[in-house]
RNA sequence: GGCAGGUUGCCCGAGUGGCCAAAGGGAGCAGACUGUAAAUCUGCCGGCUCAGCCUACGUUGGUUCGAACCCAACACCUGCCA
């Protein structure tokens, strides 16, 4: 079996994952925990993106921790293939693997089938210049001619999708897919349990836990972090609160302001995560609120 | 107390007689999503019995065919003088 946790920012997946983990083990079952979440890959991006602790870790397993440093620019791909490898590394020794995270597009192309084309750094390098030179909706007007269909599929003001599409369409030679599979798991025996709360509390906890960062020394994370090139890594620097925190260290926003809009942007991709989760009627949705959540949750991952 | 400036939709902010329910941004809501996904992008965003109507640009009154825009008084805020 294989239990997949997914739900918003704050919500408090990994604990509840902690708590499930524990649980099996109470039950004689040993289980570890799969990292599902883009940001808590980087090395020394701790704070703001919740990592787990050391002592949680040396209590339970966790994988796909600490693999990339912040210069380098994490894939789906990758990401993909290592958690793939881990859940099976965990069915080998009969441990129940635990998918925890919040990216949707990473939990999908882990557990669905989903497959991607190749990439090429030359080819991207190119269209990324194409597109820096003369914008989006030119080459959202060759992709019209290339593949029709995909760039009907996909708005003309979205740059960065229609130099994918370009990208695929150069290095295959074939249509670029410009749409989600149909949600099949790939493997047989997958439950997904998600954990969801009402948004004025959902809000509230991302309040505190940004709160929490300040007070933990975030900014000193980020200084530290800048210093080891934060700012030339594609996807770290543009990571919730790290970003913002780095505006403030270049002097373009307030100290206060760059924490308010953490808050905010935060509470907006906990949004865009309920708008992917809520399309997904295989999840098993377990309230955060519930003293149960723990048995509940447990419950539906020994029945898959 | 005197002089000057200001008061616009949830917030910031443009608008100086008709083309204004009012640019733009933020927030909010909804959505898309195949190698940067905590990314990137899209739509909606005063109300209604919705090709129209109602309410609205500090308040009240006035000028005008017509006012967020002009005039007067009042209220509050801000800068300078005392």
């Amino acid at each position: 079996m294989t239990t997949v946790i997914v739900g918003p920012t704050a919500v408090g997946k990994s604990s509840l994952a902690l708590a499930i983990a524990r649980r099996f083990r109470a039950a004689g079952q040993a289980a570890e925990i799969i990292n599902a979440d883009s940001m808590q890959v980087y090395r020394g991006m701790d704070i703001g993106t919740a990592k787990p602790t050391a002592d949680e870790r040396a209590e339970v397993p966790h994988h796909l921790l600490d693999l990339l440093d912040i210069t380098e620019t994490a894939t789906v791909a990758q990401f993909q293939r290592l958690a793939r490898t881990a859940i099976a590394s965990c069915r080998a020794r009969a441990v129940v693997p635990l998918v925890v995270g919040g990216s949707a597009l990473y939990v999908r192309a882990i557990v669905d089938s989903f497959d991607f084309p190749g990439t090429d750094p030359e080819v991207r390098a190119e269209l990324q210049g194409e597109l820096d030179h003369r914008g989006a909706p030119a080459l959202h007007e060759r992709l019209a001619r290339l593949d029709p269909e995909a760039a009907a599929a996909i708005e003309p003001g979205n740059g960065r999708r229609v130099v994918r599409a370009l990208e695929v369409i150069a290095l295959t030679g074939r249509p670029f897919r410009a749409g989600l599979p149909p949600r099949h798991y790939l493997l047989p025996d997958v439950v997904q349990v998600g954990l969801r709360l009402d948004r004025v509390a959902l809000d509230q906890r991302i309040a505190e836990r940004v709160e929490g960062m300040w007070a933990a020394g975030f900014v000193q994370e980020v200084r530290r972090l800048a210093r080891q090139g934060l700012r030339d890594g594609l996807t770290a620097s543009r990571a919730l609160g790290y970003r913002q925190v780095l505006q403030f260290l270049d002097g373009e926003i307030t100290e206060a302001e760059a924490q308010q809009q953490t808050v905010t942007a935060t509470r907006r991709f906990a949004r865009r995560q309920e708008s992917w989760f809520r399309a997904d009627n295989r999840i098993q949705w377990v309230d955060a609120t519930e003293q149960r959540r723990v048995e509940e949750a447990y419950a539906i991952s020994s029945a898959g």
